[in-house]
RNA sequence: GGUGUCAUAGCUCAGUUGGUAGAGCAAAGGACUGAAAAUCCUUGUGUCCCUGGUUCGAUUCCCGGUGACACCA
C-alpha cells in the first residue's frame, strides 16, 4: 500500500515475481473496465509480465464496494491458496478495501438501491438537518458516536436503521474476522515533495495519453459513483466548458494530492505497516 | 533623466483615524464499517521592502534609499 503515484505498480510486480505470485488488486478504480488513463492502470506490458486480479474485472455500470471485494477477494485469496500458492501478492491504494481484506467488515447490510436515492434526494432538498434528526430518534448511540457533519454517513446509518428496524450502532460488534492466512503490510512512502512531482508530472501524462477522449466517452455515466473521481470529475468540467485544459489540469494535481495525504492519514493509525522509503 | 502609483502570509490582495494585522487561494493536520480516488472536520503561516526622523509607541505619518509598474522626455 501507499499514497497514490509513490510506485506501488511496480514494487507490487517486482514481489510478485519474486514469490510467483500475481497481482492482487486492492483498487477501487482499477477496478472498472472502462476507465484506465485517469487511473493510471498497469501498462499492457505490465499486465502481461504478471497475472493481475481485480483490474478492468467489472463495469461503472454495476455499483461495486467494499464489502462485495471482501468477499471477491477472499475468495479468490483461498482458490490460490488452495491451487498451491504459499504467498500471494496484493497491491492497491484503497484503505478501506484494504481494512475490509484484512479485518473484515461487520455484517452490516449491504446498501439499498432505492432506498439510498430517496435518502440522499431527501439530503439534497432538506439538509443534514432533518436526517440527523431522525438518525438521533432512531439510533441516539449512533447519534453520538458517527460524524453527524457527514451527509453521507448520516444517510448510511438512517438507511440501515430503517432497512432492519434495528439500530446502525448494533450491527457494530467484532473488532476484526479471522484470517486463514498471515498479513504481513508493506507501506511505500516518498518524501513529499518528490511525491507531488511524481503527481503533477503523472498528470500531464495521463493529458498526453488521451485523458480527455477516455473522459468524453463517459459523459453518459457520470453521475455514477465510479466516476465521482479525481481526474474524471474535473475533465467533466472542462468538457461543459465550465474551466480551461489548463484549470482542469491544475485542479486534477491538487485534487491527487489532497488525495494522497487523506490516503497518509488513514494509515497512520495502522501499527501493522511497515513502512519502506522508495524515494532517491 | 522627470513625474506619479505601489511595496503587508507561498500567491492575489484587504486593513490598521499611530497601540505590531486578516480574507480568498495554495498549504498543513485529522476522521472514516458496503459511495472510500467518495464524504466530512480542524488550523493560520508575517523583519507589514530598507535606513533615519517625529512620537510614550511607526507596518501606518515625514525625509532618503531600493525595487516594480505607468506616463512624460
Amino acid at each position: 500500500m501507499g499514497p497514490t503515484a509513490v510506485g506501488k505498480t511496480d514494487y507490487g510486480i517486482r514481489e510478485a515475481l519474486k514469490y510467483g505470485s500475481p497481482v492482487i488488486s486492492c483498487d477501487s478504480r482499477q477496478i472498472f473496465r472502462e476507465m484506465s488513463i485517469g487511473t493510471a492502470v498497469p501498462s499492457a506490458e505490465q499486465l502481461a509480465a504478471v497475472k493481475h486480479y481485480f483490474i478492468h474485472s467489472r463495469s461503472v455500470t454495476e455499483p461495486y464496494s467494499a464489502g462485495k471485494y471482501e468477499i471477491d477477494a477472499l475468495a479468490l485469496i483461498e482458490r490460490l491458496f488452495d491451487e498451491g500458492h504459499e504467498t500471494l501478492v496484493m497491491a492497491g491504494g484503497s484503505g478501506f478495501y484494504i481494512d475490509a481484506l484484512c479485518n473484515g467488515l461487520d455484517d452490516f447490510p449491504p446498501a439499498d438501491a432505492g432506498l439510498r436515492e430517496h435518502l440522499s434526494s431527501r439530503l439534497q432538498q432538506e439538509g443534514v438537518e432533518s436526517l440527523r434528526l431522525e438518525l438521533k430518534r432512531l439510533d441516539p448511540e449512533s447519534y453520538s458516536t458517527i460524524d453527524i457533519a457527514n451527509g453521507q454517513r448520516v444517510v448510511r446509518a438512517l438507511e440501515v436503521c430503517l432497512l432492519t428496524g434495528r439500530p446502525f450502532s448494533s450491527f457494530k460488534t467484532s473488532p476484526r474476522k479471522k484470517r486463514s492466512f498471515e498479513i504481513e503490510k508493506t507501506g511505500l512512502t516518498r518524501p513529499r515533495s518528490e511525491l507531488y512531482d511524481r503527481i503533477d508530472r503523472r498528470v500531464l501524462q495521463m493529458v498526453d495519453s488521451g485523458l480527455e477522449e477516455e473522459v468524453a466517452g463517459l459523459v453518459r455515466y457520470r453521475e455514477l459513483p465510479a466516476l465521482q473521481t479525481v481526474g474524471y470529475k474535473e475533465m467533466f468540467s472542462y468538457l461543459d466548458g465550465e474551466i480551461s485544459l489548463r484549470r482542469a489540469v491544475e485542479l486534477i494535481q491538487r485534487n491527487t494530492r489532497h488525495y494522497a495525504k487523506r490516503q497518509m492519514s488513514y494509515w497512520n493509525r495502522d501499527k501493522d505497516i511497515r513502512w519502506v522509503d522508495v524515494g532517491k
